[in-house]
DNA sequence: TATTGTTATACTCTATAACTATA
DNA sequence: TATAGTTATAGAGTATAACAATA
């Protein structure tokens, strides 16, 4: 009997997409503890080190711009986030932290490695090592 | 210098939120494909092989009862679940996938595992069987 | 002409509060 | 009284289509 993927693929793949409902429900506790959603989290996060435009934000997140201009609205108006128009385009439009949003994500970060780290610990140091070798394998090389 | 946590477990923590976030979007996608949401592609993998009752399901998924009623009833107007009063208790609903849901989830699945395969394959057997087994270890026990 | 972003519109997801029916 | 589920309502997230301003 032919077997098109092996049974240990099926079962990984199955692993992957439960941690990956824990990891967003810890992420959704967080969002909500500091009324944020997770894709307002997100952006954030992004944000945390970079200045982005509109579209770009759009491009890396997978949605629509229109989706962008509702979502950075609703930021701007709690003061998280700022526009400004962009030196080099007068089209475009960048976004950016503003001092409360960056006052913001860094508690929010250590909350979600609070919350993370308990799942983290039931494996050993050596264990830890492998599986984030590992993830990052699967992830390839990050943003520059 | 006292250091809180090892670094390791934050770029672990780190590999995990971003394979999370990877893993989302291949489920919204095949989701998309198959005008699904997230929650309600969820919902059905669920109830694949479960029949459970309406507040089982909002627990399990974290959501309120009044939010369940909304997404089971547009998945019946759809055909692809089905609601039954209990045979044990009156005021209680039975949840489950019609034969219209159970075609449509075993491609759904198939799709999943297609996507996501890419990924995967960019470890080597032995790697996978480690991943697999830490990821497992993570998760704890699965539902009985 | 093509691209950037916004606006208008519509639908889904989600929660809270009030309600009905059953236990 | 307590629990199971629905209804009504409201806000956020999302997409599509049409639009204005700039390249």
């Amino acid at each position: 009997m032919l077997v098109e993927r092996s049974d240990v693929d099926a079962r990984l793949i199955d692993a992957l997409a439960q941690t990956a409902f824990s990891v967003m429900a810890v992420l959704n506790r967080v969002g909500a503890e500091n009324d944020l959603s997770l894709t307002q989290l997100r952006v954030m996060g992004i944000l945390r080190d970079r200045r982005l435009r509109m579209t770009a934000l759009a491009d890396y997140l997978g949605l629509e711009k229109s989706t962008m201009t509702g979502l950075v609205d609703r930021a701007e108006k709690r003061g998280l986030l700022g526009r400004a128009p962009s030196e080099t385009d007068g089209r475009a439009v960048d976004v950016f932290l503003t001092p409360a949003g960056e006052e913001l994500v860094g508690p929010v970060y250590r909350r979600v490695v609070e919350l993370l780290a308990p799942m983290v610990e039931t494996l050993r140091p050596a264990e830890r090592r492998q599986l984030q070798a590992h993830l990052e394998t699967m992830l390839g090389p990050p943003l520059p």
